[in-house]
RNA sequence: GGAGGGGUUCCCGAGUGGCCAAAGGGGGCAGACUGUAAAUCUGCUGGCUCCGCCUUCGGUGGUUCGAAUCCACCCCCCUCCA
């Protein structure tokens, strides 16, 4: 096992804070795997890499050989963590949180070592509780802490309500860590709060209590807000390959090197390197290909990352038209279709007003001839490719 | 239960009888420039049988030659009081 100097190297990278620190360092030299847990509240359908931050993390606890407890909230997740929300989230139907609840077991091992990994519900024990154990843990914290969490503070202070079980969130997360007897749990920023009601509540039940980590939250890929799925500015676990490369490829330079340091598992000093070789003149563009490459290799293969960035570099930088383009179908009546139907009918364009539009700002191509005008009538023949902008390709058949 | 304030196009938000498919901003898309960068600049951003027509301003009905704008009822949200 590695010594506890470099064990704290490897844990501190990229994190917040670690609360506190030197409890975290005497827990290591007792010599035994640590029992590190993150809870993930089953709301979001799939993952993004946004969440693989914390994951990755997880992951090396592994390599050091702790023990992970990845805690799907299932339980906590019918509550609706109250956690950055201005408002009370609706509750989710137990069907719903186990079908979450599933995509992350099948995603999560794709980083994660199954044989160092227990997966847990806390509505295992959740459930079992009955109304006098609950009564007996919320005797535990006082409503004055509670509302000295900031959300919680701004909405009771404008006057908007506040649910009684949302106070709930908090305690059930923290008594998770009592049940789980965990040394470490690790969150994202935003869930500093409920990890220290945890410490809190393991005292209160005579336990030692957890250190807590928490990890920065990821910028999305417009690196302005926080990386989600509603903002769409997010790279999803499922997204193709080449999806994927193309993403990270749009990241401006300067959040490359975040990225680098949260989702990259390249040692410290070869980041360091890579800056360097920079500002000595090299461009960015090919540091951001290894990027790009690593990243998709995790989550598919290093054969479909390879591919990728092949496709890539063909497709954008020599304007080749890339090879798996849907193919297409239409008919068209006598004397043609209008190219404007045709575009929307292939699903290139969502209307014809917007193939119209396409068309006039020169987004729109026939075989690699631009198109100024929708207007004009494709007749059956040949199979073409069109395409709308440089992302959107069809192979359309008229017939 | 009482008093008041609101619901406008993807979002925020102007608009109080015709000049409104509806200002402005954000976001998005496209073009230029490029490293598919980012930044910047330009344009577009309801639909269609597209130089014209049709449908939108919480819902329904009404007034009017004409309504997002006026009236009635209804639904929803917020604030204050209880």
């Amino acid at each position: 096992m590695a010594s506890v100097s470099e064990q704290m190297e490897l844990i501190k990278r990229g994190v917040d804070e670690i609360l506190p620190e030197e409890e975290l360092v005497r827990k290591l030299e007792s010599g035994c795997p640590l029992k590190v847990k993150a809870g993930f509240d089953p709301t979001a359908p799939d993952l993004h890499l946004g969440h693989t931050v914390l994951i990755n993390k997880l992951r090396q606890f592994q390599e050091l050989d702790h023990e992970v407890l990845f805690l799907i909230g299932d339980f906590t997740g019918m509550i609706g963590d109250p956690t950055g929300k201005n408002t009370t989230r609706p509750s989710l139907t137990k069907e719903e949180v186990l079908k979450n609840a599933r995509t992350y077991e099948q995603q999560i091992f794709k980083i994660l070592d199954p044989k160092k990994t227990t997966v847990l519900f806390n509505s295992s024990w959740m459930q079992q509780m009955n109304a006098a154990d609950l009564i007996q843990l919320a005797a535990k914290h006082t409503v004055a802490r509670m509302l000295e969490r900031d959300d919680f503070n701004k909405r009771y202070k404008s006057g908007q309500m506040i649910a009684i079980h949302e106070l709930l969130y908090p305690l059930v997360q923290g008594y998770d860590s009592v049940v789980l007897q965990a040394d470490v749990e690790l969150g994202g920023t935003d869930q500093k709060f409920n990890l220290l009601v945890g410490r809190q509540l393991q005292e209160a039940y005579g336990q030692s209590p957890q250190v807590i980590l928490t990890m920065p939250i990821l910028e999305g890929l417009n690196g302005m807000q926080k990386m989600s799925k509603s903002l769409n500015n997010y790279v999803g676990v499922s997204d193709s390959p080449d999806q994927m490369f193309g993403k990270f490829m749009s990241v401006s330079d300067e959040l490359m090197w975040r990225y680098f340091e949260l989702l990259s598992f390249r040692p410290i000093a070869e980041t360091e390197q890579f800056k360097a070789d920079v500002e000595a003149g090299k461009n960015p563009r090919d540091i951001k290909f290894l990027i790009a490459e690593e990243i998709t290799a995790r989550f598919h293969s290093k054969e479909a990352a390879a591919a990728a960035r092949i496709g890539f570099v063909a497709q954008f930088q020599q304007g080749t038209i890339p090879d798996d383009i849907p193919e297409v179908d239409i008919h068209a009546g006598e004397g043609g279709i209008l190219l404007a139907n045709l575009l929307k009918d292939v699903g290139l364009v969502g209307s014809t007003s917007e193939a119209y539009r396409m068309a006039k700002q020169g987004a729109v191509k026939m075989n690699g001839e631009k198109l100024p005008d929708a207007r004009v009538k494709v007749t059956a023949g040949q199979p073409a490719v069109f395409q709308v902008g440089k992302r959107r390709f069809a192979r359309v058949t008229v017939r």
